[in-house]
DNA sequence: GGGCATTTTGGAA
DNA sequence: TTCCATTCCAAAATGCCC
């Protein structure tokens, strides 16, 4: 397979070429994909863009390759005794499965677009896409048919299809057709889920018994009421799971529903033949990972090679390959969670003036700052987001002892944070804030700590008696940590086995977050966690429309005011914590691994080709880089014969890290970029994998 | 050994 | 001419400090 796969790189590069739109798409049947795979090639070969997927992909096939050659070792007996277990998981999580709920998963159709057209009816019929020249959100119909989509550059899409449409993005607009729709599914579940703008999962379990209708009646009603309330056509899919339905809100896109009877032959049947690209959580890398590491595309696959997931990954992966296999998902209705974070981040042309990059990073300071006091929020935690010309991104933090919120304050210590990187040539600079503190203002925080443990007696009553208590959200009043762990503390990994969850944090119709009705928007966090009318105390957020591109207006989330733990830590030094890395884009899996630890000493190639201290292979073809691995192990040995304290910043700003599974004792390892000035790079690996 | 802070990665809309 | 976005989340890994 390789083989041939690298033949055909040779001769037509292009089909190796994968972008985040390659995946099919509704709407994309009559499509040429290989004229457009082709085109998309041309437009991007040679760019600074396209080198830097070009490294990352580098840096996944040396993974597959590692994998591969692990797979290679196991022995017959290693087979068996991996079935074994694969089995025994696949029973335990086969009498979880629950058939007794119904959900439905509401998906609108080109949402932006079809926005854009409602307001602007002389766009009907024509191809359109919403966003700029450099990036489209989505596009129509009629414009998916040059094989125009979401996330493409518009100067490619242009290409495609010479006669497109460009509309700016609008946020308000959008904002404004989704309370209308989720006015509409609050009808048939009034706790239900919006994933996103243009999302949501209703567990229609009970409307469908009150009423004594079937979930494809429901279906059809719920459609035909967004229509008439908003104009606008919308896709459903009803399956026993949200895992599932989500995948079935695809099946008759666009404008039409599928609806998978609640029993284990049904969704089975369904899941096989399924590729596992469908399913929400399994992006890009991961299935080119399954495919070229077992040969998996379909979820069928999965129980065939299971053995051999449970040889190569992680407890938590093989839960959600497993279940996914199964066609397991979520079926309870979680925890609303709040926002953890906001940000701001702008794109500009590439530039290396420093006056001009202040002036950059106090505008995006400036807009943060205003996103924050919209929400009343206060963060202490400031993390500073760089893009080289090279596209490689590199993040930089600090936690302060203050919480913060105003320009001033933000662009004072963002300042600081991009100072330390100078110079560099950048075209990308963003901000963030997290660790929010929940309380009014006061700036104190010796009494915020007191105020918060005041309410948090109140407030977590209330929240606690929350639609369910899955979540410890409010259980532990100062320790954050554990009550996350609480949240996600379930059999599975929230993230990967239902991915639905990712997004369930933010627009779950909550009380406090997005909705159509304002008069809440000063709703204090003590309410926060009731729920006798969710929509009722929502209040509009309006995500700065307009101020970017394009892009999703930030998940409107909602701030259930959870209280956050106070300074305590703010490790040690007065002013506050700087640690730095940086790192050029590469993906990581996670895996089991089983490499032994090195002794310091010399700097060695074993077998002509790993590291004798640290277990990284690199190719004896990679001179320049052995030699720069090889002096970054002489100066962390100088280092820590020299300056222990200084050990951390020193080595972690050091242009290489060394990184140690601990769990397995194997090691893996990058290299990783370098720092303003120079471009080293490149990793190379670790003998076995990561975890997934 | 645990808790905290930082960074990277992969995923989604 | 233009030349690949923005916002947000969770997990995992690493290192420091107790
Ligand atoms: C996928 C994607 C969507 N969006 C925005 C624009 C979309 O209209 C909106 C909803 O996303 P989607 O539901 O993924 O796409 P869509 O509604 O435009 O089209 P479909 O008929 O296939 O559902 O989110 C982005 O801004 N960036 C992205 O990468
Ligand atoms: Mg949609």
């Amino acid at each position: 397979m390789s083989d041939n796969k690298d033949g055909e790189e040779v001769s037509r590069p292009w089909q190796s070429y994968h972008t985040v739109f390659t995946n099919a798409k509704a709407g994309m049947d009559g499509v040429d994909k290989e004229k457009v795979q082709k085109i998309v090639y041309e437009m991007s070969k040679g760019s600074k863009y396209f080198e830097n997927e070009e490294r990352k992909e580098a840096f996944i096939k040396q993974k597959i390759e590692n994998m591969r050659a692990q797979c290679a070792k196991l022995t017959v007996m290693d087979i068996a005794h991996y079935q074994t277990v694969a089995d025994k998981k696949i029973a335990e999580l086969e009498v979880t499965r629950d058939l007794s709920k119904t959900w439905l998963h509401v998906d609108m159709d080109a949402f932006y677009a079809a926005v854009e057209t409602k307001e602007n009816p002389s766009l009907m019929g024509k191809p359109m896409a919403v966003g700029g020249m450099s990036m489209i959100s989505t596009a129509n119909y009629e414009a998916r048919k040059f094989g125009v989509r979401a996330a493409m550059p518009g100067f490619i899409a242009r290409k495609l299809c010479p006669e497109l449409i460009f509309v700016p993005v609008d946020f308000k607009k959008y904002t404004h057709y989704s309370e209308l729709t989720r006015k509409v599914f609050h009808k048939y579940d009034p706790n239900f889920i919006a994933s996103s703008l243009d999302e949501a999962y209703l567990d229609i379990t009970e409307v469908c018994k009150a009423r004594g209708i079937s979930s494809e009646e429901i279906a059809g009603e719920l459609r035909a009421g967004v229509f008439e309330e908003t104009g606008l056509t919308c896709s459903a899919g009803v399956a026993p799971n949200r895992m599932i339905a989500k995948v079935c809100s695809d099946i008759n896109k666009p404008n039409g529903h599928f609806v998978l009877p609640n029993n284990r032959i049904a969704v089975m049947t369904f899941i096989s033949s399924l590729p596992i690209r469908k399913i929400g959580g399994i992006g890009k890398v991961t299935e080119h990972i399954l495919k070229d590491v077992l040969g998996i595309s379909t979820c069928e696959d999965i129980l065939h090679k299971s053995a051999y997931l449970c040889a190569l990954f992680s407890h938590s992966s093989i839960d959600f390959f497993l279940s996914v296999g199964l066609g397991l998902g979520r079926t309870d209705t979680p925890q609303v969670r709040s926002r953890k974070s906001i940000s701001s981040e702008r794109t500009f042309s590439a530039t290396e003036d420093e006056a001009s990059l202040y002036n950059k990073i106090a505008d995006i300071a400036e807009s943060l700052s205003s996103d924050m006091q919209k929400e009343d929020l206060r963060g202490r935690t400031l993390t500073l987001k760089l893009k080289t010309a090279s596209f490689e991104v590199r993040t930089r933090a600090v936690s302060l002892q203050k919480y913060i919120f105003s320009s001033e304050d933000i662009m004072h210590h963002g300042s600081k944070l991009l100072k330390a990187e100078l110079p560099v040539s950048l075209r990308l600079i963003g901000l963030r804030m997290s660790h929010f503190h929940e309380d009014k203002p006061s700036p104190d925080p010796l009494q915020r700590t007191l105020t918060k443990f005041l309410i948090s007696g109140n407030a977590s009553e209330h929240v606690t008696h929350d639609r369910n208590s899955m979540g410890s959200e409010s259980s532990s009043t100062f320790d954050v940590s554990d009550r996350e762990k609480g949240l996600h503390g379930d059999a599975y990994r929230t993230c990967l086995f239902d991915a639905d969850d990712e997004y369930d944090y933010g627009d779950r119709l909550n009380p406090q977050q997005s909705s159509y009705f304002e008069h809440n928007s000063e709703s204090s966090y003590i309410n926060a966690g009731e729920i006798e009318k969710p929509y009722l105390r929502c209040q509009t957020k309006v995500n700065n429309p307009e101020r970017t591109g394009h892009g999703s207006p930030s998940k409107e989330v909602g701030d259930l005011k959870r209280v956050d733990m106070e300074s305590s830590s703010v490790s040690g030094q007065s002013e506050a914590t700087y640690v730095q890395r940086f790192e050029s884009g590469a993906n990581i899996l996670h895996m089991k691994a089983t490499l032994p630890a090195n002794e310091k000493g010399q700097s060695l190639w074993v077998d002509d080709y790993k590291c004798s201290l640290c277990g990284a292979e690199l190719p004896p073809s990679f001179v320049e880089e052995r030699q720069e691995h090889s002096d970054y192990h002489f100066a962390e040995m100088l280092q820590k014969e020299e300056s222990p304290e200084n050990c951390r910043v020193s080595i972690q700003r050091s242009s290489q890290k060394v990184q140690i599974t601990k769990k397995n004792g194997q090691k893996k390892q990058k290299t990783s970029l370098k720092d303003s000035k120079h471009i080293p790079i490149d990793l190379f690996f670790v003998k076995s994998n990561q975890n997934f």
